[in-house]
DNA sequence: GACAAAGTTAAACAAACGTTTAATTTAAAC
DNA sequence: GTTTAAATTAAACGTTTGTTTAACTTTGTC
């Protein structure tokens, strides 16, 4: 899974477009547009605009894969929380457009690569959730009877909640910049998450 | 706001095009083969395809409001909260396949219309939460320091989620038909979102 | 420097797109 | 029964779509 600079500005290309006009919405000759190549180059390269965003989806994938290694090391389960949280936060908002391009192609259509790829995504980060939580209840630490899918549910949700409702977010939270904007999604949003996820799960009744 | 039999089997036949294809994955001639009238009908009703989707969503639109007398009702802070979340899915939940197209729709592109009314939409639903919570603060059941954006958020996103990621958790939970994911929505994942946010506005710390 | 392969281009392809036209049918009014 | 407007139709409109072609240029190999 190596690309030339060519491969690299078409694949970054698709990415920008795809993220403000949707899949449909964009035309290959767009892509070629913005990525400064010929209209031929994207077919040459990955086959067909279906196949480029399989293409691209596999080529961003592992990134938003939780990192079991590093919670492994956190003793606390309350700081595991807090790790996961975070981790996952900042991988999806590092691509963030990408994943909501995903969110939106997956549920809409039967891409069979892509669902399967993000179904292999969901289901790792939903084992890791699971384990964090049932550690965190064997140790007393944590109240049982939460369903992990409705937690995992929660924090994926919140998350794209905020990629899909951007601009009226932006204007309510008075944020006036994208940086801004991503810097709040990883303190304060992150910290709401966080923070959402504890008293869940050591709430009484 | 009144429709013939015609437009309205147009206005259906698209939702339902629009929820399995997206907006611009369904063409007018689905629409017109879906709803069983001519191509040009669409346009001789509605303009043009936006603004076919601009009037459908106008139709429905009020249906997403939360009814603000019957909460007045109430008097308990916490009996608020459980009836606002159960009416704002209970709507969210019936017109379904509308929200997710509206929702992505105006998450890719300037939709003037819709973008309009959805961000009213969306600022009336917030008022109203808003209010909520500072009336639990006012009578000390509820901590003060949580931003009601956050938890408007928390809600609408771990609702959308839930039809964005429909076949994999739909897998992970073993349910097996539509009206049973409906039915799951309306009880399990609203007494989730009810718990999760009274547990927020307790938590200690 | 000849040769083969890879890269690149403009042009053309058929298909599908949203929309409009002009002709025809239906319905309502008098 | 005639007249007028609304409803409906098949066909055509000009664009745009994703993809392919065939010619050309660049690059690397012997």
């Amino acid at each position: 899974m190596d690309f030339n600079e060519k491969q690299i500005d078409i694949l970054l290309a698709a990415e920008r477009l795809f993220a403000t006009k949707g899949f449909d919405g964009t035309s290959v000759r767009d892509i070629a547009h913005e990525a400064n190549v010929n209209v031929a180059m994207i077919n040459y390269y990955f086959g067909s605009k279906d196949k480029l965003l399989d293409t691209f989806f596999e080529w961003r994938v592992p990134d938003f894969m939780i990192n079991v290694d590093e919670l492994a090391l956190i003793e606390n389960a309350l700081d595991k929380i807090d790790t996961m949280v975070d981790r996952s936060i900042k991988s999806m908002n590092s691509h963030r457009k990408l994943y909501h391009i995903i969110t939106i192609e997956s549920s809409l259509k039967q891409r069979m690569l892509i669902s399967a790829a993000f179904r292999k995504l969901k289901l790792h980060n939903l084992e890791v959730i699971s384990s964090v939580i049932n550690e965190g209840v064997a140790q007393g630490v944590f109240k049982g009877g939460n369903d992990p899918i409705l937690i995992h549910s929660m924090m994926m949700g919140t998350f794209m909640n905020f990629q899909m409702n951007y601009s009226f977010l932006q204007e309510q939270l008075r944020i006036a910049s994208d940086t801004e904007y991503a810097r709040y999604i990883e303190t304060t949003l992150t910290q709401f998450i966080q923070k959402t996820i504890k008293a869940l799960l050591t709430y009484e009744k």
